[in-house]
DNA sequence: CCGAAATGTCTATTAATGTAGACAACCATA
DNA sequence: TATGGTTGTCTACATTAATAGACATTTCGG
C-alpha cells in the first residue's frame, strides 16, 4: 500500500510550500538516506496527489535553500540533511553548545539603545517600570549561515557597557565577564512557533514564508537576580532545540 | 511614526494567513489589552500595506478560531488571549502541568499496535532492532480544545498491557503505575516546528495551514532505563512550551 | 546504441488569492 | 437625530498558484 501524504487546499499555504516542508522533514528524518536521492517528481506528485509541476515548485524552493540538487536524467540528490541541534539547559551558552557541530560561530551586533523598562521587560527582569534598560539586537551565524536573531534586555545600571563589550567580544558570556559577572544560569525558557515576519526573513536569510522558533528566556546571576531577558528567533528548518534535563 | 508591518508576497503563504499570524501574536502579546479591541480593518490594511478585504480574510480566520469577534458598527473584539503554557522539566507530566490552567484535561487513545522496533525507535529506547514495541496514538484536550497529538512507543516486553491500561485510566503516568513503574523522568526533549499535515490538522482541529510544535522525547525509569519514546505535536498557536531548569 | 527513466521547458487553462470601489447596515455619541 | 466611524456585502478585475499535456534533454544500463 502506498500511503497518501495529504496536503490541504485553500488554507492560505500554497501546496508547493506544504510539500517542501514535508520533503524537508523527510530529509532530516533520514528517509532518503539509503539512496541519497529524493523520489522522482512523478512519484512524489502521486504520493501528494498533485501535479508534477507543483512538486517541481517545492523542489525548486529546496534547491534554492541548498538542501537538494536536481540533475537532469538522474534525479534529485540530497545535498544537506543536518539540522543544528541547539541545546537548552540550565547553563545555556550559544557558542559552547554549537561548538562541536560547526567550525565557526560568529555573533554580530545589529543595533542597541537605552530605553525605559516596559511592563513586560520590567516584570521579567524584576525591575520597576521605567528603569533604564539596554536593548541589543544581535545575530549569530554558524559557518556563515544565520541561525539566530535575538533581542536582549539588560539592566543598564548594572551593565552599562554591554553593547561596547559585545561589539568587541562577540559574546554575551564574555561581555558579562568583562563587567564582573563570571557566571549566570538560565532561569526559564518559553518556546513558541510562528511564521517569520519580513524583518526576520531578511535577518535570518530565510527562504520567505518560513517558520521561526522563538525562545523567550531569562538568565540570572548565581544569586538568582535576573541579568538578561531575551527573545531569540531561530530558523525552524535549520535548528532543533534540544533540552537536556 | 506608524511602523510598517511588512508581509511578503509570492512566498507560498497567503497574505491573509501571514496577517492572521501576526494579529494572533499581537493578541497574545497583550498589544490590544487597553481597549480589548483589534484595530479597525482599514487601519490594519494600512499598517500591513494590503487591501481591506485581505485583512477581513485574516480576521475571519481568527473569528473561526474563536479568538476574536466582529461586531458591526463597533469593531472587532478580542475574545480569548491565553495560550496554554505547557511545562517541560525533568518530571514532565501532562495533566499536572496544565491542571492550574484549565478545569478539565482528557486524554484519548486513537489507535495502538504491536510492531518491531525500527532503527530510530530502537536507538531511542536502547533496544535491539526488531524487538517488540507497543505504539500508541493519543490525543489530549483541555476544556474540550485539543492541544496535543502524540505517538508513543513502549517496550512491549516490559509493558505488555499499556494500551489496555491507558484506555481505562486515560493517563500514561497511571498506566505505568498500574504496571509497576511508580516514577519516571524526562531524559531528553527535542523541539522542531513545521506546518501541520492533514492528519494533524484533523486531529488537533486546527484551522488549516497552521503550525505545529513537535517534541521528540525520551522518558526513563529512575535507573535510567528508557521506558517511552514519543513524538507529540502541539498546536503552535494554542500553546507555549515552558522549560523550567 | 537503444530505450527506459528521469529532469527541463513550453503552452494553455482553471482555480485561488488579492485589489478596487461602492454602498448598506449598524453603533456610539455629540 | 444627524454624523462619523465601523463592519457587512456585492461586483469587477488582476495576479498568482495549480493543473494538464506535450515534448526536449540527459543519464544509465542492457
Amino acid at each position: 500500500m502506498v500511503l497518501k501524504k495529504n496536503v490541504e487546499r485553500q488554507i492560505g499555504v500554497a501546496l508547493w510550500r506544504q510539500i517542501a516542508d514535508r520533503i524537508r522533514l523527510s530529509i532530516s528524518n533520514g528517509d532518503y538516506d539509503q539512496t541519497g536521492m529524493v523520489p522522482p517528481e512523478i512519484k512524489l506528485a502521486g504520493q501528494f496527489g498533485v501535479n508534477r509541476h507543483t512538486v517541481r515548485s517545492a523542489l525548486a524552493a529546496l534547491a534554492e535553500e541548498g538542501l537538494v540538487e536536481a540533475i537532469q536524467g538522474r534525479g534529485t540528490m540530497v545535498r544537506r540533511k543536518e539540522r543544528l541541534s541547539f541545546p537548552i539547559s540550565r547553563r545555556t551558552r550559544l557558542s559552547q553548545g554549537l561548538s562541536n557541530q560547526v567550525r565557526d560561530i560568529r555573533s554580530r551586533l545589529l543595533a542597541h539603545e537605552e530605553l525605559p523598562a516596559t511592563a513586560e521587560s520590567a516584570t521579567a527582569l524584576g525591575l520597576n517600570l521605567g528603569e533604564k534598560l539596554i536593548r541589543m539586537d544581535t545575530t549569530s551565524s554558524a559557518d556563515g549561515r544565520p541561525v539566530s536573531y535575538s533581542t536582549s534586555y539588560f539592566p543598564a545600571a548594572r551593565f552599562p557597557d554591554m553593547a561596547r563589550h559585545f561589539e568587541e567580544l562577540g559574546s554575551i558570556t564574555k561581555s558579562f565577564a568583562a563587567q564582573g559577572l563570571a557566571d549566570y544560569v538560565r532561569v526559564s525558557t518559553e518556546i513558541v512557533a510562528r511564521h517569520a515576519d519580513a524583518n526576520e526573513l531578511a535577518t535570518l536569510k530565510l527562504s520567505a514564508g518560513a517558520i521561526v522558533l522563538e525562545t523567550i528566556a531569562v538568565n540570572a546571576d548565581p544569586d538568582g537576580v535576573p541579568v538578561q531577558y531575551s527573545r531569540s528567533r531561530f530558523a525552524a528548518d535549520r535548528v532543533t532545540l534540544k533540552m537536556e534535563t
